[in-house]
DNA sequence: TAGTAATTGTTAATTTAATAACAGTGCAAA
DNA sequence: TTTGCACTGTTATTAAATTAACAATTACTA
């Protein structure tokens, strides 16, 4: 089996964490640091330096003993595994709030990943530039995803839209999606898709800040209890 | 053990799932329905019924067979271990394109979790209101988070800063951060802390593209190999 | 009324992910 | 030189999460 293929059965976590790494790794460069332990890059991710050793033993690379991993080769061996040779061209379809938020933020942070284009149905956003990003048409789309060889879609139109959206977006051609909607979608075999809704992540960390002020007030009662029970002695 | 002790040692993943159950649980309910199957929401959610009808186990909650769960009582159980009675209050820190969509976002859309204040040092920003929030100074930041009593903080600012404020958030008694930049924060125990980065996710995307494509092309390679194969019989 | 299909609830098995354990190595200081 | 320390890399173990298996129940149908 070659590397290629070895790479393809990467953990899932694997992948999500290999991205993570790089982020972290291309500030360090930023800082002209040339190398780093695995328990500096585990600080930064809140995780363990064995984790850390692990994903990067399971992506075949190695560091030197004393001295840590050299952060521009690891960088690189990220790119080749988790970048696409040719890059990869992405499609946002709503240029709302979050839309045009998103056109902002992504604009040059990957060279192998570009937004080539946003689509609407506001014929005050059509025709318009956001961060040199044209915006079309949604009726065109089908076209110019083909015509561009666009194969992600981020859907941020209304959640009532996005089953549409979806369809649409499969129908032309599209390989991946990243549903940042509410409201779920589905799409065909052989089409990835990755939902994130910021409510459900807001409510977790709800969630557990809830049990914590919970813990708190239990310990303080269970403190009082003893308090009283020894005084009863 | 009672019962709300049980909820402190649900999986964490059940806790992310059960604000989702919820989210399609209201569309379900808006649209009239009364009554809804295990494999129905698995659809919605892209899981096995199993997981459904595991969550709602571990939660302790019976549906009526062959009529399913019932949708309102549902809601209720998910928001009696999800929500906390009082409500919780949360700021934004960084009322930029992000900040100012996520006030859009979440406003009125639960209940017992309000945005309660905006923060920024831009003094174009301090003073005004974005949906009814309003924007206090960055310098204010320990007085109003103490005086509303909020407890969970959103970081929203420039990468550079994010560290800063997470500092200055945890000293100002917030209870869970959740942050929105690239730049990891550190919080000491007893915050809970939450990163989510767009660009992860969109990496994620596109490498299991990139897999497709790759083990479509191997496909037509092997289909053709085995072709070329057989014309040789 | 007996049989069948559809559904829940629960335990068991499996898979995936994380952690622990530890051998190996090179450098630095004694 | 030798000893010990601070790392890496890998295998073994444990824990978490998912999936499978299946008994139990109900409603419908023949
Ligand atoms: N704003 C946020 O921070 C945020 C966060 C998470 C999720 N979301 C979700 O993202 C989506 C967009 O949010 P937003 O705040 O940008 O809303 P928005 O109203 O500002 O933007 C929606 C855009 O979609 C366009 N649109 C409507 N129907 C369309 C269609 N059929 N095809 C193409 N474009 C269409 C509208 O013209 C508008 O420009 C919503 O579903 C929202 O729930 C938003
Ligand atoms: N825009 C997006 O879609 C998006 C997506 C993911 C992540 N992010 C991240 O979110 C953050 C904000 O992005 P944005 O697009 O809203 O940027 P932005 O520049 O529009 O907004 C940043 C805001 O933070 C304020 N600010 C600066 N320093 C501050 C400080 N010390 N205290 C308080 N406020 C301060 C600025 O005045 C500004 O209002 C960035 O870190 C970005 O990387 C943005």
């Amino acid at each position: 089996m070659n590397a290629r293929d070895t790479f393809k059965q990467l953990p899932h976590k694997t992948i999500e964490r290999l991205s993570q790494y790089r982020r972290a790794l291309l500030i360090c460069l930023d800082n002209n640091k040339d190398h780093i332990f695995s328990h500096e890059i585990a600080k930064i991710q809140h995780i363990t330096p064995v984790q850390v050793r692990r994903d990067l033993m399971l992506i075949g690379y190695s560091g030197t003993l004393r001295k840590g991993y050299n952060i521009k080769e690891l960088i690189d061996l990220i790119a080749d595994i988790i970048d696409s040779e040719e890059g990869i061209k992405v499609a946002i379809v709503g240029m709302g709030n979050l839309g045009r938020a998103l056109i902002n933020y992504f604009s040059g942070k990957r060279h192998k990943l570009s937004i080539a284009a946003g689509f609407d149905v506001n014929p005050d956003k059509i025709g318009k530039t956001v961060n040199g990003i044209p915006c079309y048409d949604c009726k065109t789309m089908s076209q110019v995803i083909q015509e561009q060889n666009i194969e992600i879609g981020i859907i941020t139109v209304p959640d009532t839209q996005s089953t549409a959206i979806a369809k649409k977006l499969v129908e032309s051609g599209i390989k991946g999606i990243l549903n940042y909607t509410p409201k779920p979608v589905e799409v065909p075999d052989g089409v990835y898709l990755e939902e994130y809704d910021m409510i459900t992540t807001l409510e977790k960390v709800a969630f557990y800040v809830k049990m914590e002020n919970e813990r708190t007030v239990d310990v303080a009662v269970k403190r009082q209890g003893q308090g009283t029970a020894a005084s009863n002695f």
